[in-house]
DNA sequence: GGTTACATGTAACTAGTTACATGATTAG
DNA sequence: CTAATCATGTAACTAGTTACATGTAACC
């Protein structure tokens, strides 16, 4: 899972630990984060694996490749933005301290692995929404499988709880009927959410 | 977390440890279903720690000792079907291998404590939905607090999820736009289901 | 008499956490 | 010069999981 969400954000840009922290607790919003204790263990273990490597560490290189790669903004903006940081008073943090880890060949291919492996994702919500926030790399036909499986089991789920909750309504407290309500509708949201997701898929050749 | 949840459930009547398990399963929702494997070593930890002892576990007696307890369903109507159950071909299953659990004193105190330390519970969301499950055990102004504790936390997730997604919504495909915009109407969607239990607590004096 | 559901338990593993230890860099 | 932030890492612990092992009782 942590796994995963390393070697996407790696494939996007290189990145350092801290970094990847920092993303990893508020661009992927309030899912997966993250603590250091289990992040550079993490990190040790794909560098073992060889999926990445330690593009700079020492102060052996400028390290001027590939600055940022902004998937959809403007490029030019960000190296103007880049150039300018280096300008004023910054000397670009040196970086003799900072490891900053590159995605190999290997890792895409790991990545494009625990991707695609359906196995758990789907009933595992934490899972699921980290997959969803990759699933730009999928396939198209496997991106609408993954919508269509969380469906049906948020569908099958929905049910459970319905019946469940019509047979055992009269011995429950109030908080626990609202806690139970509650989460149903949750459920309903997720689904109706899910179908405009897979509208928009069966629809328009997949956006940016 | 799961030692708080098997406390509450033999709160309300004695239970063996497969009982336990569905009831955590279906009756407490989507939420903390747990495996045998971590149920059977906590139902040990507890009864080491003597918050439970076995009640009866081989055919030494009759166990007629409060069938079952409903907090609000009609008593006689339990006992009738429990009556029934037993009358039609059912020896009332000898439980020779069934090991029926009871909260002792200790057990009770256990439970209080670990209901009532805010830690966790609140930034934690299955900690804190284990909580609103039986917080009917909770003297009301605890009960007031928990929920205002909760709803503050939102508050804050939902700001700092705003100010984020504001600040680098360009950069983002529109699978992770879709993703994060779910997440912030989720969490709306909970502090206004929190509001309304917060009213209900202002307004009338407790519920059943 | 065999399949299904009930029932309890252990061992090895997974995926994280907190607390600690250490040190460099930057800003005022 | 000192506090805050950046940055990396380790050790001990937490809270569960899956897979395995074992056996009973009910149903047809």
């Amino acid at each position: 899972m942590l796994e995963l969400a390393i070697l996407g954000l790696l494939k996007e840009q290189e990145l350092h630990g801290y970094e990847l922290k920092k993303r990893l607790t508020d661009a992927l919003g309030a899912f997966s984060s993250v603590s250091f204790g289990s992040l550079y263990p993490a990190l040790a273990r794909l560098e073992a694996a060889g999926a990445v490597r330690a593009v700079s560490a020492g102060d052996s290189e400028p390290v001027l490749s590939s600055p940022v790669v902004p998937m959809t903004g403007s490029i030019a903006g960000e190296a103007a933005a880049f150039r300018a940081r280096r300008s004023t008073t910054r000397p670009a943090r040196s970086s003799r301290t900072r490891k900053v880890y590159a995605l190999t060949e290997r890792g895409g291919q790991l990545f494009e692995e625990l991707l695609e492996t359906d196995s758990a994702s789907v009933d595992d919500d934490r899972a699921f929404n980290l997959k969803l926030a990759f699933c730009r790399y999928l396939p198209p036909e496997r991106r609408l499988g993954l919508f269509e499986q969380r469906r049906a089991l948020l569908v099958d789920r929905l049910a459970k709880a319905r019946s469940n909750h019509r047979s055992r309504k009269e011995r429950m407290d109030l908080y626990t009927q609202s806690l139970l309500d509650h989460g149903t509708e949750t459920t309903e949201a997720d689904i109706s959410w899910l179908d405009r997701l897979i509208a928009l898929e069966r629809k328009g050749g997949q956006p940016s």
